[in-house]
DNA sequence: GCGACAG
DNA sequence: ATCTTGTCGC
């Protein structure tokens, strides 16, 4: 296959040639999604992954922090610089993010060997979120964890923590909806790659035991906010 | 034709 | 995602 990513021109000719070629670049890559649990070695450490970007509307920012599995103490955190080469498209958000995602991921010394993404796995039009993109791609277990709906239908859930039910599109169950703190609006979660979505429930739940969003999704967002702060504002 | 639409 | 102050509610 070509690259995992693509670029677009800044005018809209050649942006719309690019997202042709995303289009197709998806539908084979998507055809690599494992949907079960596909692990080569326990997991000791999950990382997270979030990406900002500054006022300027031009450069971009990644954060990855990894955390210690059991304590979910920070072990690691990297962050990359660089610009949104491809527009924003419902349906290609990959292709916006996945570039910035993997060069931080790099920058790591430990390997990831869990990620959980800022956005969705299999829960997409054409079962291929940001999660997945970056699992086949690295080939590592992801998980999507969005904090809204891109596509998919589903039953009202319970108020209390824990309540769950099941995303479904096209009948065929693409995720959950989890609500992960008593009354609070529920969060998306669906498998990335390599992993059942039960298994993604179950880290997603642990991973956010005293907020709405896993706590690795909270830490990269911290780091990749505190990034943004030293070159936006300065303190004079 | 009219919405919906991850970040 | 980002631009932005105060403010309604628990």
């Amino acid at each position: 296959m070509s690259s995992p990513t693509l670029h677009a021109g800044e005018d809209k000719r050649n942006a719309m040639i690019a997202v042709e070629q995303a289009l197709a670049l998806q539908a084979e890559l998507a055809a690599a999604v494992i949907r079960h649990d596909a692990f080569v070695d326990p997991v000791l450490r999950v990382t997270g992954v979030d990406v900002a970007y500054a006022a300027d509307g031009e450069r971009i920012v990644c954060a990855a922090v990894t955390l210690d599995a059991d304590t979910l103490a920070p072990i690691e955190i990297a962050t990359a610089w660089g610009t949104a080469d491809f527009p924003y498209v419902p349906g290609l958000f990959s292709f916006r993010e996945l570039p910035i995602v993997l060069k931080a991921l790099e920058q790591l010394r430990q390997p990831p060997q869990l990620v959980v993404c800022d956005g969705q796995g299999i829960a997409h039009p054409r079962r291929f979120g940001l999660a997945s993109h970056l699992g086949v791609v690295c080939d590592l277990p992801t998980i999507g964890c969005a904090k809204n709906r891109l596509i998919g239908t589903h039953d009202p859930l319970k108020d209390e923590r824990g309540s769950i039910a099941l995303l479904v599109d096209a009948d065929e169950t693409i995720g959950a909806v989890l609500r992960t703190q008593d009354g609070v609006r529920p969060i998306y979660a669906s498998i990335g790659h390599r992993i059942a979505l039960d298994s993604a429930c179950g880290w997603i739940l642990r991973l956010a035991r005293d907020y709405r969003l896993p706590e690795t999704t909270r830490a990269a967002d911290h780091a990749v906010r505190m990034a943004l702060k030293e070159i936006e504002g300065p303190p004079s």
